[in-house]
DNA sequence: CAGTGGTCTAGACCACACG
DNA sequence: GTGTGGTCTAGACCACTGA
């Protein structure tokens, strides 16, 4: 059992076309010498890097992010807005609109009261038919209505709210950390349960600082760069 | 095997005392009724969260965050700053102060030519005794000497040549990522291979521009908090 | 249907801490 | 030494895809 298990890897995706497929793991494993758990785990790192695809039922294919979403964290805008900046076409799937109750931390960060009714819009980003991103966003009701949504939603939340132009908006304050993907979201990016996305927790305010949306943003690294200028205190 | 194991050690844990030991793996596997394996998956998330921490040899504890470091990317401060603004007392361990070859990345970040001689420092910090952060700083020879940072280091490269004055600071370019931990952070971190970890990979410039500092900040979750206001386009 | 990845189990051996 | 967490193996069953 090679301790470098990790480079043989990489070299061997490496050496391989995109779109290529992999050996199924049982082949691969015994290939390598390894058990079948250790394998899948060693891969682990390669998907979250993007250069790795695992279908359920189909098999592991090689990819090359062909080109890599990148953005300052100064000026809020949205994915669609960033992707189409560098030319690459993003679709928004598996959107659900729905009205639910407040919890906890969405009544406190929305100036509301548990339980109240709020409108809620999840939704995956895909580019180049991978999921990149998922994201939630969470609104006081009255802002937006479900035919609204049906008829302008292209994947952005901030944009219809651009587009719409009222109410005006004002900051966002976003939070940024990074976690293990939990069940939902790893089902919903096709990617394995516990691995690290970059997750922005943001709230976005009007321009009278009214709580309008408070979202959940999960990343797939290799696919984002998000920089940032610091000055000195 | 319940679905909700997730939940049932959630409850766990929170009604245990900080401080206080966990059954070992085996029994507490037992008793839940699933193998080891999945219960040292599920306790993945808690011990990047910071709630319990494992020690091999030892045992798991229970832990909780006392306080947790909070700051604004807007501006660049080290972590003993940010710290010391909360009252919480860090330290740095595990340091190491050697010179080395430059490697591609670091080349072109540092202008520098592959091979050439840089200056690396690479530490921990500790809060409350748990190592919550790895850094890694990489600067062109000539900047800093050995004698220099025995005589002043106190875990900060920031504050170091800040105090110095000279070459006067410039800003920094900070990108953002989330990465599964490499091994070598892993361990140093006291975590387990492949949890999720902020990173900061930083430039830092002096006031002329020139490249002096290029960093790798890895942060455990749970015990920091960054944010940023960003502006609508 | 057969073949794939997703998950889990039971058991083993190791490295480490501590008495 | 004993007991801990860290890692790995071999094998099983499931859910899913596509012919």
């Amino acid at each position: 059992m090679p301790k470098d298990l990790q480079s043989r890897l990489e070299i061997l995706i490496a050496a391989a076309e995109p779109g290529e497929q992999l050996p199924s793991e049982p082949k691969l494993a015994k290939q390598l010498g390894v058990s079948r758990a250790t394998l899948r785990e060693a891969m682990r790192a390669f998907e979250t890097r993007g250069l790795i695809r695992r279908q359920q039922g189909v098999g592991t294919f090689v990819t090359r992010p062909s080109q890599i979403i990148e953005s300052g964290l100064e000026v809020l805008e949205s994915i669609e807005t960033m992707a189409e900046r560098i030319g690459l076409p993003v679709a928004a799937g598996a959107v659900e609109i729905r009205t639910c109750l407040a919890d906890d931390e969405t009544a406190r960060r929305l100036n509301l009261t548990v339980g109240d009714d709020v409108f809620c819009v999840s939704r995956v980003i895909l580019a180049e038919d991978r999921p990149v991103a998922f994201l939630v966003d969470t609104l006081p009701p009255g802002y937006l209505t479900p035919d609204e949504m049906a008829a302008d939603f292209t994947g952005s939340v901030l944009d219809l709210l651009l587009k719409r132009g009222n109410p005006p908006l004002g900051n966002s304050r976003c939070e940024i950390a990074a976690v293990a993907a939990p069940p939902e979201v790893a089902r919903a990016l096709h990617i394995q349960r516990g691995d690290s996305l970059l997750l922005f927790e943001a709230m976005l305010y009007t321009a009278d600082g009214t709580p309008l949306d408070y979202s959940l943003s999960y990343f797939l690294p290799g696919y984002f760069k998000f920089h940032v200028v610091r000055r000195v205190g």
